[in-house]
DNA sequence: GGTGAGCTTCTTTAC
DNA sequence: GAAGCTCACC
């Protein structure tokens, strides 16, 4: 425990009850945790198992597990749970299934999913927005912890009114499909456990002691699940910063920051204010951009580093020239200061812009590693696999059934989709039921019904393989089995586009060879907690991320790319009152950098055909202008270089890094 | 009636 | 660049 200063101590010791720690960026709350839960086992006598680490992200999780493992003996560390609010509710789930009335092999659905069932749920021709409205208000009722009835009582308008009808519609059929969404996850362990003391006991029992990273990022659902889990003795401690909250968005509350002293009267509150990751420089930046947001409680944070480099802001022509930029500047700083691949970041605001930057990162022969976006389990042939995994563990799911049957093809289509479906609805059967029946499968087409028969036959096949095999070799041989390898193999015009493809699905079981403590119920649950390219170890890359998905991670070399107005702040939320949670966007990034921070704009973007004027971020103008580095107009200044195309220009920045 | 090619439209962030 | 859509072909 050396090496930590006073409040951290502090933080660190005090277990006799409730702990607020208000940790600002680059304070070391990490290290606080990781001591923490070292010295609960150590000198408070708590069995790992015991103790519960709860990040937001799955990043988060697992750069939290690796610093625990180097911190305790790795039998102690294997036994903490470490997981995400989502996950550590998936498994309260999967153990209480029956109290929730669900059973076994229940799906989670996604996004897509749940959308696709509120699609169903609107009037014929309704606008895409209408479907986006009522998605918001489900979720945001549910991330209030409101049941369909709850939310039917407080429906103060028409429109919630009837967003509470949709609601309790949805979670009926979402019941009728042994599924849950993603918001479930937290409102029914939630649920549960309020509405059971003796069971809110007994998981008490099971986790004594919870540390809550990133607590400003809690909703309310999960800050009922919190409480309940830590119970009147508040067995825990959460490390937030307001000024980091950045998912309002979907539902996060920092007034649960307020709310925290209101329910734990006892609550100790520790700040931490010393950096320790950021020069000056950076921090005089931070702290200057986070003075235009209200504040309760103003932090002062102080470093003891030296002033550093100054930022450096580039006018970029487009995308693609920003992108050339920071590729090369990258290879051309790995060599000039002797850094790995790994030190270098780049963040963005939304996970489209990593395009560009991974074309030029390419053309450099950069590696890089991209987390977060539709990189992998969007694929679709990810989808398609995981859709038949999910057949396999959940007979009742509809939507998983709906995507299997048309993957790989077999001559079942929408129409005899929709008299199946009638027919399911009648004899009261989810629809892979139905396909199995054979009285039902006479009413339709004979090619349909024979491609139905063909479906029942091989997930009958699979489901019996299934029973004494690894979740991964089921999830090779449905691979097989299914016809999608076959079918992918037949449908990709390259060889390389179909290895690509192949990759994915043998990514996606071997993803499950290091699941522990995986059914093959759980398995495809599991896989939908995963985040998106969230898998798989980085290595020695350049990391590439957006901006949400970077906080809580730290870099020495940091570029922020798209600092302009519309995209950072994005022009969703230029309006009054969501301008402060962008803000604090640019904080987290900024805060990210431990040395060199480059901040980079376009002037100019393609839109819709059309070109589009772009002025820089009005929060470059509340950076202290002494700590910028500005460059002059390249775009002008090397006419040549601009009219040379893309891939001329990389190669030359290329020849000239291999001198 | 099933399938796939070709069209348009829109791209915030995460579990 | 992907998902939803229409439409022509089998």
């Amino acid at each position: 425990m050396s090496g930590l200063n006073p409040a951290q101590l502090e933080a660190v010791r005090y277990c006799d009850g409730p702990l607020l720690v208000l940790a600002g960026a680059g304070s070391g709350k990490t290290r606080v945790i990781v001591e923490k839960i070292a010295h609960l086992v150590a000198h408070e006598g708590l069995a790992p198992r015991k103790i519960a680490a709860i990040t937001f992200t799955n990043k988060a999780a697992r750069e939290m597990r690796q610093r625990v493992g180097a911190r305790l003996k790795a039998d102690a560390a294997d036994e903490l749970t470490v997981s995400t609010f989502h996950a550590l509710g998936l498994r309260m789930l999967q153990i209480e299934h029956e109290a929730v009335g669900l059973r076994r092999g229940f799906s989670v659905f996604d996004a897509d999913d749940s959308a696709g069932l509120l699609r169903e749920l609107l009037p014929k021709g309704a606008k895409p927005d209408a479907l986006d409205a009522l998605r918001g208000l489900v979720s945001r009722a549910k991330n209030a912890g409101l049941s369909p009835e709850q939310a039917a009582a407080v429906a103060a308008s028409p429109r919630e009114r009837e967003a509470a009808a949709a609601y309790a519609e949805y979670q009926q059929r979402l019941a009728a499909f042994n599924a849950v969404d993603f918001d479930d996850l937290i409102r029914l362990p939630a649920a549960l456990l309020e509405a059971d003391p003796e069971r809110a006991g007994g998981w008490r029992e099971r986790l004594r002691y919870l540390l809550v990273d990133e607590y400003q990022d809690t909703n309310t659902a999960q800050y009922r699940l919190l409480s309940l889990l830590a119970g009147p003795r508040g067995a825990f401690t959460c490390v937030g910063d307001d000024d980091q909250s950045i998912y309002g968005w979907r539902g996060a509350d920092p007034e649960n920051l307020t709310q925290l002293g209101r329910d734990f009267p006892a609550l100790k509150v520790v700040a931490l204010e010393q950096n320790y990751r950021c020069t000056r420089r950076i921090l005089r930046a931070a702290n200057a951009l986070i003075a235009n947001n209200p504040h309760l409680h103003v932090k002062k944070l102080w470093s003891e580093h030296a002033e550093g480099e100054p930022i450096r802001v580039w006018a970029c022509r487009d995308a693609e020239h920003e992108a050339e930029r920071v590729a090369g500047e990258i290879a051309f700083l790995r060599g000039s200061r002797r850094a790995e691949w790994s030190e270098f970041a780049v963040l963005f605001r939304g996970n489209h812009q990593s395009r560009a930057l991974e074309k030029a990162l390419q053309l450099l022969q950069v590696p890089y590693h991209l987390t977060g976006g539709t990189a992998f389990l969007d694929r679709g042939e990810v989808k398609d696999l995981l859709a038949w995994l999910r057949v396999l563990a959940n007979p009742d799911d509809d939507a998983a059934f709906l995507r299997a049957i048309a993957s790989p093809r077999r001559e079942v289509g929408a129409a005899s989709l929709a008299k199946l479906a009638e027919l399911a609805r009648h004899a009261g059967m989810p629809l892979s039921r139905a396909a199995d029946s054979i009285g039902l499968l006479k009413q339709l087409p004979a090619r349909a019904a024979a491609g139905l028969a063909e479906f029942a036959g091989i997930v009958q096949k699979l489901r019996a393989f299934g029973r004494d095999a690894t979740p991964a070799a089921l999830c090779r041989e449905a691979a097989e089995r299914s016809g999608l390898l076959a079918a992918l193999r037949a449908q990709c015009k390259d060889e390389p586009g179909f290895q690509r493809r192949r990759a994915n699905l043998e990514e996606l079981a071997g993803w499950l060879e290091g699941a522990r403590g995986v059914g093959p119920d759980g398995l495809a649950a599991q896989l939908a907690l995963l985040g998106h390219a969230d898998r798989g170890e980085p290595g020695n890359a350049v990391r590439l991320m957006s901006l949400h998905a970077a906080k809580g991670l730290e870099f020495p070399y940091v570029f922020i790319v798209g600092v302009e107005d519309g995209t950072l702040p994005h022009e969703a939320s230029l309006e009054e009152g969501r301008l402060e949670e962008e803000r604090r966007l640019f904080y987290v990034g900024i805060t990210r950098a431990r040395a060199l921070l480059t901040l980079s704009h376009s002037r100019q973007a393609r839109r819709f055909g059309d070109l589009l004027r772009l002025d820089p971020s009005r929060f470059l103008a509340e950076l202290p202008e002494s700590d910028l580095l500005r460059d002059g107009d390249t775009s002008g200044a090397h006419a040549e270089v601009r009219a040379a195309r893309t891939q001329d220009r990389l190669s030359a920045i290329a020849a000239l890094l291999k001198d």
